[in-house]
RNA sequence: UGUGAGGUAGAGCAGUGGUAGCUCGUCGGGCUCAUAACCCGAAGGUCAGAGGUUCGAAUCCUCUCCUCGCUACCA
């Protein structure tokens, strides 16, 4: 740590189109906040830099459909993501927006000074527009019918249902998301950062310099690299963003993932005229926490951008987090499948320490991890209340009882090896939790602070003084001692927990009567916390046990909540009658009805199932893309219609000998199309 | 399809070649200052599966299975 004298840290801005949830504390806010609060009680020089991110594309879409502008919706937003982030604890030293002026005019310098040292490539290229809205469309914001398994409701980047990346051109019957227009390509210029031309750069950096980062992070850089760079694209075509700092750019924004790493520099020239100390000296430590989905742009885009244009730091670590689920599903916004943190605050005023404890000890660190809310009752009850409340209450309950609520003195002509063990224990604990803390491991970090207290619990145990109270003149020495060191502890647990349930600490300093000064990291360890003879206030809970039914509660609330999928998307009407065919047509065609009599998986095809078919003359194999909606066992024995003359095709290096007839809903659903009862294998169907 | 991370006791995790460990939960005991809290003890695991290297494998190699992500215009 030597190295560096002062701190930068940032925490991924989020996007202004919804609140935020507890997904986004537990990946990135929560272990950010942790970590600054632990430099700033070492008495680090630190910036906490974050904000909201209010550009983009989405946006746009979300002021078209409600009718406002796109301020309106970024206004709305960043009020409530600002005030459940600060709830929560989330100490920012700004939290700004990148709608600010100085945003605009330090992302617009930012791009401009790359343009000027020919940084860009200018390209012109052919993209889908829509008329009718009058915007270019992502390939996101077109749906259509997709090719390969006739899913309507497929995106142009990518079909849902059957996983297969798409560009639009592939789409069948392609409409616009926004006015169902159908998309025209149109010309466009742009501006491409050939981020091939930082490969070397990066290689030597990243996987040669910063081996020490995580696994998940390292290995995702990683196989980008290894799979080589190409340009992208710097700007968009949008009336929503920063201008294009160019004449010939009428209509061109910045990429919103350009602009919004930005967003960390311009907030901090805001925050302080002293901002290129800890952007341009080589002395600060730059640290990113971001989540997974964010890897590549603060690993790979951003850091190019920064060496590109020169000048800059490079972030020293980007300790991403995985996802967090919720009660066994994966969070969806749209599903509303969410614990929203803005209902949190609410629902559980005063309590947010509990949920910062809960989120980060079982942060999705190194994995995706699951939260619920019997989880959550249950590390309150059994940790927070039973071991580190219990044992403080505990403490403050005896020194009322046997030493009038004072301070006791330490008497050194009593002390044992009991006490001493107490003291290298704690300092022990200590250097773990430094330890964790410096190398973001939060939650080994957090599971350390309650050993402390469970420290504290064993000791008060080992030397019960209430027993000896039952002789107390002879033994209140013994007491003192106890209770001088319980308070000692006490007061430690305070420092040590203040990083992560800083609410906690402060009501320790309270009821210890002592100032937050306290909290200084370096007093950690120390025994003389509280001085001889001054008096306690009364004991309180600091945390108590929380009740089925607020659980089931909020249980319910969250299952009340779910919005059911829209069945089967905008379900198109059904396809058009294809034009008529003559009679001579038709009789070409050679349908049999077959036994299906075996099925089996294709490897390596997640559609694909090869089955034996039975035509009475002759068994046929035929390789069919119905995995999805028949599993192999269930088919057995099932009779089918099969084209029979269909010339062979090879499908994953198998013959394929003929197609299975099947009937699709407009959802995409596929059944078999059979005889009403059961018919000869091998007769004809016409 | 390729690729990244992960798979260890009922749950959550640690453990990179040498007797499988921690927390919670469960069960038994102790204590009574404390919020049915605390303390002590016990049960519970063919370390995803198969094969290989080794005197010895959770750990190294190969293959397979499962979960989640990425695959470049969603942010």
């Amino acid at each position: 740590m030597a190295k560096f004298n002062r701190y930068l840290i940032t925490a991924a801005l989020p996007y202004a189109n919804g609140p935020v949830h507890i997904g986004h504390l537990a990946g990135c806010y929560l272990p950010a906040d942790i970590y600054v609060r632990y430099l700033r009680a070492k008495k680090a020089d630190v910036k906490f830099i974050g904000g909201t991110d209010e550009h983009g594309v989405p946006i746009l879409i979300k002021a078209l459909k409600e009718g406002v502008t796109p301020q309106d919706i970024v206004d709305k937003y960043h009020k409530i993501i600002s005030e459940s982030l600060s709830d929560m604890g989330i100490s920012f030293d700004i939290f700004s927006r990148t709608t600010k002026q100085i945003h605009h005019e330090t992302a617009a310098a930012f791009f401009k000074k790359m343009y000027d040292d020919g940084l860009f490539e200018e390209k012109e290229t052919e993209q889908f527009y829509d008329e009718v809205a009058k915007v270019f469309l992502a390939d996101r914001y077109i749906v259509g019918t997709c090719p390969k398994c006739g899913n309507p409701g497929a995106y142009g980047d990518q079909c849902e249902r059957c996983g297969t990346s798409l560009s639009p051109d592939d789409l069948i019957s392609p409409r616009s998301t926004l006015s169902d227009a159908v998309p025209v390509k149109k010309k466009t210029k742009h501006w491409y950062m050939p981020l091939q031309n930082y490969e070397p750069f990066l290689k030597e950096w990243l996987l040669e310099g910063h081996k020490e980062w995580k696994n998940n992070v390292y290995g995702q850089c990683k196989s980008w690299l290894d799979s080589g760079l190409q340009s992208r694209a710097m700007t968009r075509d949008s009336e929503w963003g920063i201008k294009v700092p160019l004449p010939d750019a009428e209509g061109k924004v910045l990429y919103v993932w350009f602009d919004a790493p930005i967003g960390y520099i311009s907030a901090t020239k805001e925050l302080t005229p002293h901002w290129e100390d800890y952007w341009c000296k080589e002395d600060t430590k730059l640290v990113h926490f971001i989540g997974k989905d964010n890897i590549v742009f603060h690993c790979i885009i951003f850091p190019s951008m920064l060496k590109a244009h020169g000048g800059f730091v490079l972030p020293e670590n980007v300790p991403a987090n995985e996802f967090l689920n919720i009660e066994g599903d994966k969070i969806s916004t749209s599903r509303n499948w969410a614990v929203w943190v803005h209902d949190y605050v609410k629902d559980f005023p005063g309590q947010e320490d509990i949920m910062r404890y809960v989120l980060c000890a079982t942060a999705p660190e190194t994995k995706d991890n699951d939260f619920s809310w019997k989880d959550f009752q249950q590390r309150n009850n059994s940790e927070l209340t039973a071991i580190y409340s219990n044992f403080v209450y505990r403490t403050m309950v005896l020194v009322h009882k046997y030493c009038n609520g004072k301070v006791p003195p330490f008497h050194m002509d009593v002390k044992d090896e009991v006490d001493d063990k107490l003291l290298s224990d704690l300092l022990e604990s200590k250097k773990k939790i430094e330890d964790a803390l410096e190398n973001y491991r939060f939650r080994e970090a957090l599971a350390e602070v309650i050993n402390v207290a469970r420290l504290g619990n064993v000791f008060l145990q080992g030397k019960a003084p209430w027993t000896l109270a039952k002789m107390q003149e002879e033994n209140q020495k013994l007491i003192d001692n106890c209770l001088h060191l319980c308070l000692q502890l006490t007061a430690n647990l305070a420092i040590l927990s203040n990083p992560f349930m800083p609410g906690t600490s402060k009501k320790i300093c309270h009821m210890l009567k002592v100032v937050d000064r306290m909290l200084e990291w370096e007093n950690a360890g120390s025994l003389k916390l509280v001085n001889t003879g001054y008096p306690m206030r009364e004991p309180q809970y600091l945390f108590t046990n929380i009740e089925d039914d607020k659980i089931q509660e909020q249980v319910e609330k969250l299952h009340a909540g779910l919005v059911k999928p829209v069945e089967a998307a905008p379900a198109p009407e059904a396809a058009p009658v294809k034009e008529d065919i003559q009679y001579d047509d038709f009789a070409k065609l050679d349908l049999r009805v077959g036994t299906i009599i075996e099925a089996e998986k294709v490897k390596k095809a997640d559609k694909l199932l090869k089955l034996l078919v039975d035509i009475g003359t002759e068994k046929r194999t035929v390789v069919s893309g119905i995995a999805l909606h028949y599993s192999p066992e269930e088919i057995i024995g099932k009779q089918v219609t099969l084209v029979a003359n269909l010339a062979p095709r090879k499908m994953k290096g198998i013959d394929s000998q003929g197609m299975i007839l099947m009937a699709e809903d407009a959802g995409g659903k596929l059944v078999f199309v059979n005889p009403d009862v059961q018919t000869a294998p091998g007769s004809e169907v016409r």
